[in-house]
DNA sequence: CCGTCAGTACGAGTCAAGTCGAACTTAGCA
DNA sequence: TGCTAAGTTCGACTTGACTCGTACTGACGG
């Protein structure tokens, strides 16, 4: 009915997710203020638009920041609620908390999805 | 058809608003930063749901902060595009920009109105 | 004309966020 | 056992928000 994201088949035996808020505590203000920002909002729309299949190791967005601003910002994205990351090996990988969010916000993600970067930007991504 | 707010009628000869973006050019990221505060949702929210006539003075609200700081907050609201601003003599009077954002973010508005303050807050409102 | 009242402008202090380099941790693999 | 790669942690720096006191502006009423 509201904005049909995939929300992604989690085969059994996963890691389990790294700390993050119960979706009855994911606070409005807390995750307007993650998506506040170009990197972040380009981080989301890209998990919700082309995840293919599951989720995400940080260098598959191919971002040109240093590691430690990278995970800085995929920390910021987790403890607001955003998104939901879990342990493979080595990889830490990122989806979108999409049941989640549409539950508590329902169109948030629709708004995410058409969000586009400021024409003139200095390519924050790639 | 969406989240329907009242868009308030505007008698002719008003006083023209405060310098704002205009519509073509809101930013999803300035609007959520604009939003990503309490107070500010506050503001927002009682103008969406406690607006019986027209726009308020920012004494309407009744906040409990120094004037300084409460011309800092309105003017975030409105360079971010949220609420419009007009000169009535002595007062400046807000709304909410509710066509002009429904237009560009749809389902945003709801969001805000069903925003409620933190239960542990110390009265950021009031 | 002078006070009052709504709100702004300015400036300073404080604090959190973003940015990044460098060192560390750990899994997987030779 | 030792290398490599993904990502974290730490600390330092910078920048921008928020907060507020004080001084200012400008409209209105006597």
């Amino acid at each position: 009915m509201s904005a049909a994201f995939k929300v992604l088949p989690e085969p059994p035996g996963l890691p389990e997710p790294l700390p993050e808020p119960p979706v009855g505590e994911l606070r409005l203000e807390e995750v307007l203020g993650a998506l506040s920002s170009p990197l972040r909002l380009t981080i989301v729309r890209r998990l919700l638009l082309e995840s293919e299949e599951f989720d995400h190791s940080c260098q598959w967005f191919g971002l040109d920041r240093p590691k430690s601003s990278l995970t800085h910002h995929f920390k910021a994205l987790r403890e607001a609620g955003v998104t939901r990351q879990r342990q493979y090996g080595l990889e830490r990988r990122s989806q979108v908390r999409v049941e989640d969010l549409n539950a508590r916000f329902p169109g948030l993600l629709a708004l995410v999805a058409a969000w586009t970067p400021e024409p003139g930007a200095l390519s924050p991504e790639l």
